[in-house]
Parts: C-alpha cells; sequence; structure tokens
RNA sequence: GACCUCGUAGCUCAGCUGGAUAGAGCAACUGCCUUCUAAGCAGUAGGUCACAGGUUCGAAUCCUGUCGGGGUCACCA
C-alpha cells in the first residue's frame, strides 16, 4: 500500500477508536505546505461534530493516535484545526533503496486502445504556430496516455479536399507559370500556400469595385435567387443601428459579391470536376497534394511527431451517409421537404442540426460521423479522443451526442480534448491577414537562438559539429516545446515574437541542464556506488527530492486524467528545482563518506531518470552534456 | 440576441475536486564560481486573485449578477 492509503486508513481507524462515530467520514489527505513542518497534513474542521470536541483537541488526539498505532508516522504537530504528520524517514529511505535504478515510471497495462486524432491539416497552405500548438499536444498526450498503459493509436485525419484546396489548384493554373518546389527551392506546402495567397489576392482586387458599389447599392447579381438575398441584406444595411450590424451586414453584401465572382464560380466548378473525377483536375491535385505532404513530413520530422494511421477526408467524405440512412430508420433523423437530413437536438439544449444536405452531398458532420465509425471498426478503441481547437466546442458536443442518439457503443468514450488559440500581441492569427508565425521559420529562429546561447556561454568547446547540430537542434525543440505545453492546454496562450524564447528560469532547457549537470557527476564518479551500502540518515534536501520522485506515477495519471500535458511540465520543473537545491546544499562528488556518496549519486541518478522520462512524455529528449 | 469560455504581481503563467501567511519564471535589485557544469542556487521588492453580492467554521477556488476579453450559433471545413 502507498503511503497516502495507509496514513489514510490510519485516521479512518483513529476517529472510529477515538470518537465510537457510527458514520465513516471520507478522509482526505494533502501535501503539508512547505511553510510548515511534516508531510502530509490532516484538517479536522470537517470532523469536530463528530468528536464534539474543539479542533485542536481533535487533531491532537487523533495525532497521538497514528503516533501509537500507525508505523510510518513518526511524529506530529497541531496548528488551528490542521494536524500535521511527519513521515518517518525511513520510509523515502526505502523507496529510494528500491527504486533508485528504474528508468521508467509508466504505470500497468490497463488493456485499453486509445485513438489520438491530431494535426489535422489542410493541404492548402504550410503548418503554423496554431499547429504546432496542436501537434505538441496531441503528441504529448499520446505519450502520456501510452504511459498509463493504453496501447495508444496516433492518427491523422489530412483534409485533403474542398473549396480551400481548389483556390490553391487555380490560382496555380492561372498564374503559376508551372512553377515546382524544385524550380523555386521552396518547400511544397510553402508554394501551394504562396498560391493560396495569390488567390485571396486576386479575389480581393477583382471584387473591389464591386463590393464597394454592392454596398452603396449599385450593384446587379445575374441569378435572381441571388439578386433576391443581395437586396434583403441591402435593405437590413440601410436599417441598421449600430456599426457592429453594419459591419455584419456589410459582411454579408460582401461574402456575396465574393461567392459569386468570376473567379470562385470558377473555384467551384473546379471543386465539382474534382468530385465528378476529371481526369486533368484529379492530376493537379494529386501533384499539389504531393508538394504538401512532402512538407508536412519534413515538418514533423523536424518536430519530432509521427503517426501510427493516417486518414484522408477524400477517402472518408461520403462514408457517413450510410449512417445517415440507419438514423433516418431509428427514427433519430428527419427529413425535410427539400430532402436534407436533420436532427433535432433542441431538447438537448442545443438546436438543430443539417446532418446531410438536400442534394444527398455530405457536410462536415456527416464525414465525421462516417469517419467515427471508420476508426472504431478497424481498431475497435475504448477511447477516441480529438485534439482539435476550442473554436470547435459546438462541433463536437453536437457530433458527440449524435453517437450517443444512434445507439452507437463507444459514444461514450469520446472526447474533445479541447484547447485554445495560440494569440500575438497583436490578436488573433489571421491566414488572410498574413499575421501567422509560420512553423518551419519559428524552429529555424529556435535553432538559431539555441546556437547564440551556447556560444554566447561558452559551451560549445570541445563538441564536434554532430554533437553541435544535435544540441542546437534538442535545445530549440526543447525550449519551444515546453513553451508552449506548460499553459494549461484549455486556455489560450500569448506568443510574442519580438521576444524570443526563454533558455533560463521555467523552460526546457533548464530541466535538460540539470539531466545533463547529473550525467557529468555520474560520468566522473570514482567509487563503486550501484552496489554500495548506504546509510539511513538523509539530508532535508534529500528527503525532499525523494518525496517528488515518489509523486511521480500520481502526477502521470492526472495527466491523463486532465488531458494535461501542463502537469508534467510543472511535474518537471518540481523535480529538477528540488535536485538543484541538494545540488547546492550538499556536496556529492566530494563527500568524503563513500556511504552518503553512493546515497547521493542513487538519488542524482533516480532523479536523472525521472527528469528523462518526464521529458520524454512532453517528446522532448535530453542531452548528455550541454 | 442566445450559448460556451477566460479575467491571479509590470509581463508570461501555476494554484481552482473549498482549507493555514495566494506561488513560480521573466524583467529590476543583492549575494554565491581557486571546490561536482552559474542555462544554477539563495535573497529583496512587487497582489483590493476584474467588480458586487451569496453559501460556509473557512472562498482565488462553489453559486448569482455586473463589467471586460475571446469563441460558437453556415446546405464552409
Amino acid at each position: 500500500m502507498n503511503i497516502e492509503g495507509e496514513i489514510i486508513e490510519g485516521i479512518e481507524k483513529a476517529i472510529t477508536a477515538l470518537f465510537a462515530s457510527p458514520e465513516a467520514p471520507s478522509v482526505k489527505i494533502e501535501k503539508t505546505k512547505s511553510d510548515f513542518v511534516g508531510d502530509y497534513t490532516y484538517v479536522v474542521f470537517p470532523i469536530v461534530r463528530l468528536s464534539r470536541k474543539s479542533p485542536e483537541q481533535t487533531a491532537e488526539e487523533i495525532g497521538q493516535y497514528l503516533k501509537s498505532n500507525c508505523a510510518i508516522i513518526h511524529n506530529f504537530n497541531v496548528i488551528k484545526g490542521f494536524l500535521n504528520l511527519e513521515v518517518d524517514a525511513s520510509v523515502w529511505f526505502n523507496y529510494l533503496q528500491l527504486n533508485w535504478n528504474k528508468t521508467s515510471f509508466s504505470l500497468p497495462s490497463k488493456n485499453e486502445k486509445v485513438m489520438v486524432e491530431y494535426s489535422s491539416p489542410n493541404t492548402n497552405k504550410p503548418l503554423h504556430l496554431g499547429h504546432i500548438r496542436n501537434n505538441l499536444l496531441g503528441y504529448s498526450l499520446s505519450q502520456i496516455f501510452d504511459n498509463n498503459g493504453y496501447e495508444v493509436i496516433k492518427a491523422n485525419l489530412i483534409n485533403d479536399r474542398g473549396i480551400h484546396i481548389c483556390k490553391s489548384m487555380l490560382a496555380w493554373k492561372l498564374f503559376g507559370n508551372n512553377e515546382t518546389p524544385e524550380s523555386t527551392g521552396l518547400k511544397g506546402d510553402h508554394l501551394v500556400g504562396r498560391y493560396y495567397v495569390v488567390f485571396e489576392n486576386k479575389l480581393r482586387e477583382q471584387t473591389a469595385d464591386d463590393i464597394e458599389n454592392a454596398i452603396a447599392g449599385n450593384f446587379t447579381f445575374a441569378d435572381a435567387t441571388i439578386q433576391k438575398r443581395y437586396t434583403d441584406a441591402l435593405e437590413k444595411l440601410n436599417a441598421a443601428k449600430d456599426e457592429k450590424q453594419i459591419a455584419k451586414f456589410s459582411d454579408d453584401i460582401k461574402e456575396l459579391v465574393r461567392n459569386n465572382s468570376q473567379l470562385l464560380l470558377t473555384c467551384q466548378e473546379m471543386l465539382r470536376q474534382w468530385e465528378a473525377g476529371d481526369k486533368e483536375t484529379i492530376a493537379l491535385w494529386e501533384m499539389m497534394n504531393g508538394w504538401v505532404y512532402k512538407g508536412f513530413e519534413s515538418t514533423y520530422s523536424r518536430l519530432g511527431v509521427s503517426f501510427d494511421k493516417y486518414y484522408y477526408e477524400s477517402n472518408t467524405y461520403k462514408l457517413g451517409k450510410d449512417i445517415v440512412q440507419e438514423g433516418l430508420a431509428k427514427g433519430v433523423f428527419y427529413q425535410k421537404p427539400d430532402n436534407s437530413v436533420w436532427i433535432d437536438l433542441t431538447n438537448d439544449g442545443l438546436d438543430e442540426k443539417l446532418v446531410q444536405r438536400g442534394d444527398g452531398t455530405s457536410v462536415y458532420i456527416t464525414q465525421d460521423i462516417g469517419t467515427a465509425e471508420l476508426k472504431y471498426q478497424e481498431f475497435g478503441m475504448e477511447r477516441s479522443i480529438y485534439v482539435v481547437g476550442n473554436e470547435q466546442d459546438y462541433h463536437f458536443k453536437v457530433l458527440f451526442l449524435i453517437m450517443q442518439k444512434l445507439g452507437k457503443s463507444y459514444a461514450n468514450g469520446m472526447y474533445h480534448a479541447s484547447y485554445g488559440m495560440v494569440d500575438l500581441p497583436t490578436g488573433k492569427m489571421k491566414s488572410r491577414e498574413g499575421t501567422v508565425v509560420d512553423a518551419d521559420d519559428l524552429i529555424s529562429e529556435m535553432y538559431q537562438t539555441a546556437k547564440d546561447k551556447t556560444i554566447e556561454l561558452g559551451k560549445s568547446d570541445g563538441l564536434n559539429e554532430d554533437e553541435l547540430h544535435n544540441l542546437y537542434h534538442q535545445l530549440s525543440l526543447s525550449a519551444l516545446k515546453f513553451f508552449i505545453l506548460k499553459v494549461d492546454p484549455k486556455k489560450r496562450m500569448l506568443f510574442n515574437p519580438e521576444e524570443s524564447i526563454d533558455f533560463q528560469g521555467d523552460t526546457g532547457p533548464f530541466i535538460q541542464y540539470t539531466y545533463a549537470r547529473i550525467q557529468s557527476i555520474l560520468r566522473q564518479a570514482k567509487i563503486n556506488w550501484q552496489d554500495a551500502e548506504i546509510p539511513n540518515n538523509l539530508h532535508p534536501s534529500e528527503i525532499n527530492t525523494i518525496k517528488v520522485l515518489y509523486d511521480f506515477p500520481t502526477v502521470l495519471a492526472e495527466a491523463s486524467r486532465e488531458y494535461s500535458p501542463a502537469v508534467i511540465c510543472q511535474y518537471c520543473l518540481d523535480l529538477a528545482r528540488a535536485y538543484n537545491r541538494l545540488y547546492n546544499e550538499v556536496s556529492i562528488l566530494r563527500e568524503t563518506d563513500e556511504g552518503l556518496q553512493s546515497l547521493r549519486l542513487k538519488l542524482a541518478h533516480h532523479t536523472a531518470e525521472g527528469l528523462k522520462f518526464g521529458l520524454n512524455l512532453l517528446g522532448i529528449n535530453v542531452v548528455e552534456r550541454m
């Protein structure tokens, strides 16, 4: 049994024995705050009505009972209603003796499969900082679940079709002069992204006058239904009272003009040709997507993320339709006169939601319904995690509810690991406005910063070129990954491109440094510490470090329960800080007592393995020297 | 307009399943390298936990309201 469990049991016995309580209150203990003496604290206020004594008296009596009856409790003190318990130092010593050589903190197998879907890029532009957060979260969560004893399948659903890809394709066809990654020296995803921007710019140029006229009321659409929508919007615009409304209806009109411009109509025609399997269009699509995949692979590889299974929307987008039929038969869905299919979720506090268009084609959610089924049929996993931004909270709420209503056995295992956007000081990143931080650029900049810092600190001496490259690479990724993963995924976070990401303080390099410094000591150790008998007298900073290490499995479980790599980040910082204090307070190699030195080396080794394991959960590698 | 979310030190973030005097890092200032890697350690300073009520022995944490930021309410994905 673990320490907490033993103490809780002791307290429960104490309450029964001392206060003859018929009801057994659920006992919770917490770690003692560092300002007070003790390891664990029990707050007695909730049980004073059972003891019918003052909080101090109650705590005192329980403390006495534990001291005499609970072997691991060495001492206690009472402050107001707080009973602070001191665990006998031998408990920590024994833990170290048993565990100093373990390299894994993984939890036992749970015999459950978990699929983690993440990344899920569009193939019309390169990855940016927002995708980096997604990729790092997805990869880290996979690692966390893996080490919590789950069998993990990392999946990537590639959004390889749709109007946005046609935009890049059309712009390339019209204005591309047959440019290729080879001819331009550009990464494929960047080249394709460039044409997406070209498309948007051309569209803006070509529609600017029409939009202006349309908003002024001087415009006519050829199509009668569009014209009707235009006049309606115009009417609303002219009746609008506040600025917000004016902006909204102006935007509506702007969208109407854009969507009916020559360029966009051509683009939509291209999408139809794609869906009809037009050879030339498909060939262009395959060629450009090929460029993009090559670019993505390079970015994924630099970032150190990987996948076990790729799904392509071009293969799955029709899949949901069978289930739509199934849902219609079950009466979960209903059909409107125009043949479109809907689900009514108003009883669940949501809206009516379209699941299939009147013309029988699928929408976004149709595809997700189908893909969910496909994934389950293929892998039969108990849990399916979607790492997707919080702007899609509503979408997933609806999706999961639909799967439940369809009676899918796997519906309860579906979870949306929702995360916040990455903001710039100027606000949200917007591709259309060019205010994005490009993933490849950022990784390169980080590499350069790592190099500069290393040289500045004079730490590049004695390493050859390969070692230096590896060092800069691992350092820069560690700084970047830790910077992103240490903040609670659910919260939006801020990135300031003007300030380089820190390498000091609460950072990845700080933890890598702690690891490297331990390795240096272990390399220099001259005595046979591994087999040595070690003494049982521990320094407070040693006890503290052991206590942190002891907590690792609890923290690991919490990280999966909360779907939060940030929990691991905080833990790694705690562990590194605890050891660094020890490092400054006691000597290791200069300790003349061999037993004591062996003890410290074992503890240092255990700490290093803990740090390595923790960083690994974050997708960060350690370096042996830095 | 409806719904969801966030608001903690100058800045970036922890803490939020109610517990003691609200914690780190960065930036500022002070110490510690003839001794294990100073990307480190120790310390000083910096807070009406957005605001107002409520529940409680006890609220940054739970509830209600207000203000402020963001998001979603597409036959886009």
